[in-house]
RNA sequence: GCCGGUGUGGCGAAAUGGCAGACGCACAGGACUUAAAAUCCUGGGACCCUAAAAAGUCGUGUGAGUUCGAGUCUCACCACCGGCACCA
């Protein structure tokens, strides 16, 4: 009978199933002394006594080449708020956990860190509340979420512990930033280079001839570009053309601003015209800011998506984040009134549309839209007003300076007008045109003048939320100018338009209303000419296939869409509007006729006939834009960079040395940034102005920066010599042993990447586990440090992680997503006390696949936790359980409650006795189940194959020891906890199944005592799964009808007797035709009757 | 709108193209108990027929298809969740 004392029972749900409130204490306060977990470099000495030592026979200094391979199980680390923990973030944890404990006992060497994302906004606005220091805050609540983690018995190694906010690590994050802003991203080699290859590039006398031949285009162009430009002060102009090149570069950016936070927001902090953190309005501003060029890593950031194992979905997200669209650019000459003759660029996927672009639209904050007011509001001299004795003539290519009079008779004998279009240079720049056009397109534009303005405040004054709203109307203006289409000649209008973007392409498109709905919607609502210059591939009306042509004959279709060509433009509301891949029909002109090519070909030609002529070429666009890396905050890294002024007043920013590392952020009394948008920072005027006059950057690094790199600093955590050692990080980066290895853990893209000749591979992060909120950004930004890091010559790998996999989220257990407001937050501390540790850690995983998004079910709990008092009680004496129970009760709280465990004694059912085959094929099966399961992360099902076993071997009246103890090495890693305990009673079996009447002591640290976290892991042996006869189901026309018994080696034609000898098949075989019996060996029969 | 994911008992879920629902929760019945809790045993998709069972029919979001055989493969659709969203 078991009793439990009322002053011990847990709440709710009953009597404890078994101790864990004492187990569990006892052994993490274990692991901690021990440093079980503990991982060690090369280069280490490792203890004598310590398990892995010991499992490998490794003592003392050891090199990398002694160690076992490595393993690398990374977590986000989390941000620790003032909330604590919630049971989202163990979710991904205990996964992690178990699988660091299971490769540890694979005879893997494990690296499993933990630390802190701590710099952020809650501390700091915390303390504009209440004036206590962000640090003290950011202290308080790591020492909560650390007491937390380490309540649920994770495997971490805790020397390796880091926080982003400690300046021994953001020393280093400034160290990387001085790295980013001292290179440059070569297009010719596509990587980032040293800076000072590019000053050398730009020097008067190089130290290498940088030639095309040699070196590659792009660098050898800024030679010639800098040469081409004596006049300016070499100085100034390289600096100005080198800062232009940095990785980290100073931009005036239209940036989010926060009124209410008092900061710049990256575009993807602002979630739906409102701020991420807080939900507050934000606008757009013109501010100075740092900002990385991210962008130049796009193609790598694409293409090296496919040399990693994460999950489709996830590279998907990232690979629309960063938006890859290959197209062309093709010029547009503009006819507006004036000197220049200008032409526009815009950006097109579907270059095989050209002939039907009838107009253009420009983005309201496009550079043409200056040219055409300047136009408009220009008025030139022209002919007699010129007063000076020599001008320069451009336009028709000459540029050629000559005394006014010849210009003059130029101008004349070519039946034109000398314009002087800008008389500030000397000698004036002149054109010659006819200026009888001239003002009649001036007139033209002047006309729209007015709207266009307004429409550019009505555009500035709309807040980007109602700019980006879902099917708005579209709104835009005529500008008054004209493009020429560059294949076919006619004069097309110039639009200003809000539906498209300055930020993409050029900030112009050529609208080709017929094949693209946005371009359709504004040509219906402005009446613009729709010109079809595409057919469907489902043929209408009589089209044929010409197979000897390889096209479809479109001649009627050509005929239907056929439209009028004269000044008015055409509008039919009967068009449709059709983006879909086709034949190009209506496509053609003296030199090239698309007509009958299908999409892609007339693509190529096209964009061939342009390049020839040198109107377009082929392009490549991204989504992706430069990353804001600038906040005006208080509580994040400060830059190392000082701005000073030059001899002509000009400000220039300078990077300190990195000796002046780390910069740490002033102290201050008010966290507020300054009433005029300045940040934080500048209110520390002592620490803002330098001695010799230089005056710090006052912006701070966003929280990514920190989280860019820490699973780097977690392999070198201490060194303060360098961000991470080198030996190190090819350790437990770069490469390990190439072992044929069949886990799923291990994908099959890296399965079948080819092995170097060490017989080495690059790795990274074996597994980085963690929620999809950071699918694109975090992600992304480490990719690109990581990648810098790279070709600088300062990691070993291309990538960081190569593995990848998210949790899902869990709801509350009303279904519905956790939140406080909802009241459905579940903390885990609540059920820490009720169930203990290894009950949560196996709920969390037995709740459903780990990507899976599943509800919370606390009574799901009491079912994990039942079982484990099951596991308990298929090891332990229930009589002496009752008296360990007493005991407890009558214990003083200064007594030490551990030392009743040793009360309990083992159940006297477990015998050091051989175990049975039906014995052994439960455990096998075990262990071959768990084992492939752990493989594929398939933590639920593992967890219900254990169950099996239990709910099999508490049956069993003798318990061979030998089973048991493989068990425990099963469920260790999943219940690490009542494992050890476990494993403590019965791990010498000789003196402890018979302590119970002995009495031996247990002493917690003692050397005998190895913990059960490095014992070998179970292998499974297939011979003892072999049935010898097998129950095969029997179909009769694929329905079920009987199951018959065979022996396992009985042949197909045996097998197939027996089947159609069943009494309950014969009833459906009997006086029917047997068509067919198809016999699967060892599976099934299915009998095919008439 | 586009991209990705998911639809299986009352619930969480499981099933290399081969006995659908393992394992767990909840529920019901029983044993133990003065009683409860805890524990142990038994049951269970729906329908039909039964005193009960057996037998039978139907059943994995909907509709088609491939196959001796489909939860699983193919096509079309529906619903829900997540991401992106005027990206030319």
């Amino acid at each position: 009978m078991r009793c439990f004392p009322q002053n011990h029972a847990p709440m709710a749900s009953g009597r404890r199933q078994y101790p864990f409130h004492l187990i569990e204490p006892k052994w993490q306060q274990f692991w901690g002394e021990q440093q079980t977990f503990r991982a060690f470099n090369p280069g280490e000495v490792l203890p004598d006594g310590h398990p892995f030592a010991r499992r490998h026979n490794l003592s003392g200094r050891v090199a990398a080449t002694q160690l076992p391979p490595k393993f690398y199980i990374l977590d986000m680390f989390p941000y620790p708020s003032g909330a604590g923990l919630h049971v989202g973030h163990p979710e991904g944890y205990t996964a992690t956990d178990i699988l660091a404990r299971y490769k540890r006992a694979q005879g893997f060497h494990v690296l499993h860190p933990m630390g802190w994302d701590a710099f952020g906004l809650p501390a700091e606005q915390y303390a504009i509340k209440t004036g206590q220091h962000p640090r003290q805050t950011t202290e308080v609540n790591i020492a909560t979420f650390k007491r937390q983690i380490q309540s649920l018995g994770f495997s971490y190694d805790w020397s390796r512990e880091l926080a982003t906010t400690d300046p021994g690590y953001f020393k280093w994050t400034q160290w990387i930033f001085l790295k980013l802003y001292n290179s440059w991203f070569n297009p010719d080699t596509n990587k980032a280079e040293l800076i000072e290859i590019l000053e050398d590039v730009m020097s008067e006398n190089p130290k290498r001839e940088w030639t095309k031949g040699e070196y590659g285009e792009y660098v050898s162009g800024l030679r010639n570009g800098y040469v081409l430009t004596p006049t300016e002060k070499r100085a100034e102009f390289r600096r100005k053309e080198i800062d232009k090149h940095r990785l980290a570069y100073v931009a005036d950016a239209p940036v989010w601003w926060c009124e209410t936070l008092g900061t710049v927001l990256a575009n993807e902090e602002v979630i739906d015209g409102k701020s991420e953190v807080g939900g507050y309005e934000v606008s757009k501003k013109m501010m100075r800011q740092w900002m990385l060029r991210i962008s130049r890593y796009a193609e790598r950031l694409i293409a090296d998506l496919n040399t990693i194992d994460w999950s489709d979905s996830l590279k998907e997200m990232q690979r629309n984040w960063i938006g890859k669209s290959e197209g062309a650019t093709v010029t547009f000459q503009i006819e507006i009134p004036g000197p220049n003759r200008l032409s526009m660029d815009v950006f097109t996927t579907r270059p095989d549309t050209l002939f039907g672009a009838t107009y253009m639209v420009v983005a309201p904050e496009h550079w043409l839209i200056d040219n055409i007011l300047a136009a408009a509001n220009h008025n030139y001299r022209v002919n007699g007003q010129i007063t000076s004795p020599t001008v320069r003539i451009f336009g028709g290519g000459s540029g050629e300076t000559v005394t006014l009079a010849d210009a003059l008779a130029k101008a004349k004998t070519s039946g034109v007008d000398l314009i002087e279009v800008n008389p500030n240079v000397n000698p004036p720049a002149c054109v010659l045109q006819d200026y009888g056009k001239h003002r009649f397109y001036k007139q033209e534009v002047s006309k729209q003048v007015k709207a266009i303005e307004d429409y550019r405040k009505q555009v500035a004054r709309k807040s980007d939320l109602e700019r980006t709203e879902l099917a708005k109307e579209k709104t835009g203006v005529f500008t008054g100018a004209y493009a020429i289409n560059p294949v076919n000649g006619p004069k097309i209008p110039i639009w200003i338009a809000d539906y498209v973007l300055a930020s993409y392409g050029t900030g112009a498109i050529m609208a080709v209303p017929a094949h693209d709905e946005r371009d359709f919607e504004f040509a219906t609502k402005f009446k613009l000419q729709i010109k079809a210059v595409v057919a469907t591939t489902t043929p209408k009306k009589s089209q044929s296939f010409d197979s000897a042509k390889g096209y479809f004959d479109l001649q009627e279709k050509v005929e239907y869409f056929q439209i009028n060509e004269k000044e008015t433009p055409v509008f039919s509301s009967s068009l449709l509007c059709d983006s879909a891949e086709g034949f190009a029909v209506n496509s053609a002109n003296n030199e090239v006729s698309l007509n009958g090519l299908p999409t892609a070909a007339a693509k190529k030609k096209i964009t061939a006939w342009l390049e020839a002529k040198g109107l377009g070429k082929q392009t490549v666009n991204f989504k992706l834009r430069d990353w804001l890396f600038s906040r005006q905050r208080y509580w994040g890294e400060p830059f190392p960079i000082v701005w000073k002024k030059d001899a002509s007043g000009n400000l220039y920013h300078e990077a300190l040395p990195e000796s002046a590392l780390p910069v740490l952020p002033p102290k201050l009394d008010d966290y507020k940034p300054m009433p005029d948008g300045q940040p934080p920072l500048a209110r520390a005027k002592d620490w803002v102005n330098l001695p010799d006059g230089s005056v710090r950057e006052t912006n701070t690094m966003p929280q990514w920066a920190g989280s860019c790199w820490y699973y780097l600093r977690y392999l070198d955590a201490k060194n303060a010599r360098s961000f991470v050692g080198r030996e190190a990080e090819t350790y437990w980066m770069g490469s390990r042993p190439a072992v044929r290895d069949q886990s799923a853990l291990t994908s099959s893209t890296e399965k079948n990447a080819p092995t170097d000749v060490g017989g080495y591979r690059t790795q990274g992060v074996d597994l980085y586990v963690g929620g999809t909120e950071h699918a694109v950004l975090h992600l992304l930004y480490a990719r690109f440090w990581h990648k810098v890091l790279f070709d600088l010559g300062h990691v070993s790998t291309p990538e960081p992680f190569f593995k990848l996999v998210n949790q899902g989220l869990i709801l509350g257990e009303d279904g519905q997503k956790m939140s406080k407001s909802r009241g459905n937050v579940v903390n885990p501390d609540d059920i820490l006390v009720e169930f203990g540790a290894d009950a949560f850690r196996l709920y969390e995983m037995f709740m459903g696949p780990l990507e899976m998004v599943k509800p919370w079910n606390t009574k799901g709990v009491e079912g994990v936790y039942r079982f484990l008092g099951r596991v308990w009680r298929l090891f332990v004496d229930e009589a002496s359980e009752t008296e360990f129970e007493q005991a407890e009760t009558l214990t003083t709280k200064t007594q030490r409650r551990e030392e009743l465990l040793e009360l309990i004694k083992l159940n006297a059912a477990i015998k050091d006795v051989p175990a049975t085959p039906a014995q052994l094929k439960t455990l096998h099966a075990c262990i071959k189940k768990v084992t492939e399961d752990l493989d594929g992360m398939r933590f639920n099902t593992a967890i219900s194959a254990m169950m099996v076993f239990v709910n099999d071997a508490i049956t069993w009246e003798t318990k061979p020891v030998s089973v048991l103890r493989e068990f425990l090495v099963l469920l260790q890693p999943f219940a690490p906890h009542i494992a050890e305990e476990l494993w403590s009673k019965v791990q010498s079996p000789k003196s402890k199944v018979r302590a119970a009447d002995g009495g031996a002591t247990l002493d917690i640290g003692h050397e005998t005592l190895d913990s059960l976290s490095y014992q070998p892991w179970p292998k499974f042996d297939p011979a003892l799964l072999v049935e010898d006869t097998l129950e095969i189901p029997v179909q009769v026309n694929g329905k079920l009808r009987d199951v018959i018994r065979v022996p396992a080696n009985a042949d197909n034609a045996t097998v197939e007797a027996a089947a159609k000898a069943s009494e309950k098949v014969q009833q459906f075989i009997a006086g029917k035709t047997i068509k067919k019996v198809i016999v699967v060996p060892k599976k099934l029969v299915n009998i095919v009757v008439a």
